[in-house]
DNA sequence: AGCACGCCGACT
DNA sequence: GTCGGCGTGCTC
């Protein structure tokens, strides 16, 4: 009899399937997950197809399928995406199903919880802990050994004790779910008369199913979560499952709370500290249709869904979509092409659209729903500039005297307020008094990064760290040092001398150990029980609070010195943010942004609270320029150890680019960062038209380009968001 | 991506 | 003389 051979990808850095034997008992068929031996290893895979003529050369060499697993095959509709992606990123296809099988090796049932319940007679020698179980188990209901311990407030042991005297009987209890059936009428929304019309417009698009784009826009506190829960409750009603995506650190948010209030219970929860097992729960409760909604991270787009039939991508302009290691592909793009190839809707939101996504919807491409006003008729936060050129603070300081004036009027009103500085530790910058000696990373062209707390200096690109030399490296100068620039301990230090008593927290992600604790953080500064709150990125996303009526950008101008072509959107869409945090409640808010260039079109834009002015002198000059969305890039990024090697094998690689008269080549040029971990990095640049096939183009070229060697390294960046 | 193999430097 | 660093090649 004809043996059966199927195609496999294993997920390993491989863009081609593995042909493997399907042994007698075995059923399989293409989306199966399947146990393969891969050298000396074993390793999941994915049948792709079955493979009617294996190539003869490999007749003898041919494995055996070790095991199907007992999970749903993966959909037609995923293995579509995970082959789109892979084609587009020019990625391995092995790496891209990887992401869908991201599930650890705990598959298999939960772990056994074991109940107890009142059932025979009370002990024979009563103590007073024994009591106090006894008391709480009286309802005769079931309940988890844990869940009776704390309760009681007595160790697990007392619980144990029980159970051996015979008081106390065990079951085997259910499996708790990964998350329990949302409500789709557990609490119905209060909308305003402009979410209304968002709402049924959504409702709508949902009933009708089929692919399709919206964007929503709406203003921070205009109630866009209200809006798109709806869509979601829409998609639950229609017995589907939803999507909703965020930018990683913004899953501390209080959307999850949004959502339990809505739906009565919490979403699922997909991101990268989610335990081995959790995570092997919920990619199976996903797969198997139980989690009705996930919130996730942009790895939860690779889950394999049973029947997906909505994605939110909220705050769809972060950076952080983009994944810039691995498989470097754009969560928000991605999700798109997930939706097109599932056929079902797509909502994008924001208060500050990508310029993609604005065009896209100039264009027609994505229906756009704009959210006019604030909830409840809330103003905006009035903004204004501090000219560093004019009223600066003193040397040495970094808080302008009509800053420090408003924070402290709104600490004596019992208000709080938020100073913004995108920049982590003291200072990013230490000399040598004596000979103007930087202090920088051995490894990486970059300064060392002064970390009080930590009490080191730290390279922020490859993690290197030493405590302040003795003397200088440079002059042997002892005592010569002096820190350069803010960061935010620096600013925690002044303010602490500005505003004397005042509680302050600062929020930095090298201060942040787990998620937990940040948003137990996040809820103590909602509590009121700070005055001050001094933050990088991490105080700027998606919290609520209450009593914050002053925001203060401590450097407004930071994000707009590099030579990235998308400088002056990030800046805007992350000043927009965190300045839009103040007021929401009271309605009184007040933002200050310290610049030295007041007259920037993006300060311009943000003073006047004028959007739709930023927007169309952005527009206009990535059309002028040929910038996304008007054209299309590649970056090619090689690096190695030798920096000469590495120069000329960049030099052979650009030289080796297929000519095409559109297609423009930059390049090979050393990058803003030229050395990273002891790795000299060249950067080639790819300008293309917009309608352009990229990744045909680059696979042509990487095809006919030069075999690397020794430690160089070669990565491909389609779209890419980073120019460093 | 992992893993084995194989080739040159420092040291139990 | 071995241990181990990484560069190279392979995995059906």
């Amino acid at each position: 009899m004809k043996r059966r051979v199927v195609d496999v990808l294993v997920p390993v850095a491989l863009d081609q399937a593995y042909s493997y034997v399907v042994p007698q008992g075995i059923a399989v068929a293409p989306g199966d997950v399947v146990s393969v031996p891969l050298g000396a290893r074993e390793v999941l895979g994915v049948v792709w197809a079955d493979n009617a003529n294996p190539n003869p050369r490999l007749d003898n060499r041919l494995k055996d399928i070790a095991d199907k697993l007992d999970v749903p095959p993966l959909k037609g509709e995923l293995r579509s995406f995970v082959d789109w992606v892979a084609n587009y990123t020019l990625s391995p296809r092995g790496m891209v199903v990887r992401m869908a099988l991201r599930m650890g090796e705990h598959l298999g049932p939960a772990r056994e919880r074991v109940g107890v319940r009142l059932a025979g007679p009370p002990p024979r020698r009563m103590t007073p802990a024994r009591q106090r179980v006894l008391v709480s188990m009286t309802d005769g209901l079931l309940r988890s050994k844990s869940e009776v311990a704390d309760e009681a407030g007595v160790s697990a042991g007392v619980v144990d004790g029980l159970i051996d005297e015979g008081t106390l009987e065990t079951l085997v209890l259910p499996p708790e779910p990964v998350a329990r059936p949302p409500d789709p009428d557990f609490a119905s929304p209060e909308l305003e008369p402009g979410q209304q019309a968002a709402v049924d417009a959504l409702r709508a698009t949902v009933g009708a199913g089929g692919y399709s784009a919206t964007l929503l826009d709406g203003v921070t506190g205009s109630g866009k979560t209200a809006v798109y829960l709806e869509a979601v409750a829409e998609t639950i009603r229609c017995g589907r499952q939803a999507l909703i995506l965020m930018p990683e650190i913004a899953l501390t948010s209080q959307v999850l709370d949004r959502f339990a209030e809505r739906f009565g219970v919490r979403p699922a929860e997909w991101h990268s500290q989610l335990s081995q097992r959790l995570r092997a729960r919920t990619w199976a409760a996903v797969a198997l249709g139980e989690a009705t909604v996930t919130v996730g991270a942009r790895s939860a787009l690779f889950l394999p869904y049973a029947d997906l039939g909505l994605i939110v991508v909220d705050e769809e302009h972060d950076p952080a979509y983009k994944q810039e290691d691995g498989v470097r592909y754009h969560a928000r793009d991605m999700a798109v092409v997930r939706a097109n190839v599932g056929g079902f809707p797509i909502v994008l939101a924001s208060a500050t659209p990508s310029v993609e996504s604005e065009v896209n919807a100039r264009r027609g491409r994505y229906k756009k729903l704009h959210l006019p006003e604030r909830f409840g008729g809330q103003s905006l936060p009035g903004i204004e500039a501090i000219d560093l050129k004019r009223e600066g603070p003193p040397r040495g300081r970094f808080i302008a005297p009509r800053l420090a004036e408003a924070v402290k009027t709104a600490i004596e009103r019992g208000e709080q307020a938020l100073l913004f500085l995108n920049r982590r530790g003291f200072a990013p910058l230490t000399l040598c008094r004596g000979c103007g000696h930087r202090l920088s990373c051995p490894n990486c062209d970059a300064w060392l990064v002064d970390h009080r707390f930590r009490r080191r200096l730290v390279c922020h690109h490859c993690g290197f760290a030493m405590p302040l030399p003795e003397q200088c490296p440079h002059c042997q100068a002892t005592e010569s040092f002096a820190p350069v620039g803010p960061g935010v301990e620096r600013l925690e230090q002044e303010a602490a001398e500005l505003f004397p008593g005042a509680r302050i927290l600062v929020l930095s992600s090298d201060l942040v150990d787990s998620m937990e604790r940040l948003r137990e953080e996040l809820d103590d500064v909602a509590a009121g029980r700070f005055d001050i709150v001094i933050g990088t990125q991490l105080g700027a996303k998606g919290h609520h609070f209450p009593k914050l009526n002053l925001v203060g950008i401590v450097d407004a101008d930071l994000g707009l010195a590099n030579g990235d072509p998308r400088a002056a959107e990030r800046t805007f869409q992350l000043l927009h943010q965190v300045v839009g945090r103040a007021g929401r409640e009271a309605g009184h808010g007040i933002g200050f942004l310290q610049t030295h260039q007041p007259e920037h079109p993006v300060m311009k834009a943000l003073i006047a609270s004028d959007r739709d002015a930023f927007y169309a002198t952005e527009i206009e000059l990535r059309e002028k320029t040929n910038y996304p969305p008007f054209g299309r890039l590649a970056s090619l990024l090689i690096s190695g150890s030798d920096k000469h090697a590495t120069e000329s094998f960049a030099r052979r690689v650009a030289a080796a680019a297929p000519f095409d008269e559109t297609v423009r080549v930059l390049g090979p040029a050393a990058a803003p960062l030229a050395l990273v971990r002891g790795r000299y990095r060249f950067r080639i640049l790819v300008k293309a038209p917009r309608a352009y096939d990229l990744s045909a183009y680059l696979r042509e070229w990487m095809a006919k380009a030069p075999k690397k060697t020794g430690n160089i390294k070669l990565e491909v960046d389609v779209d890419p968001q980073s120019f460093l």
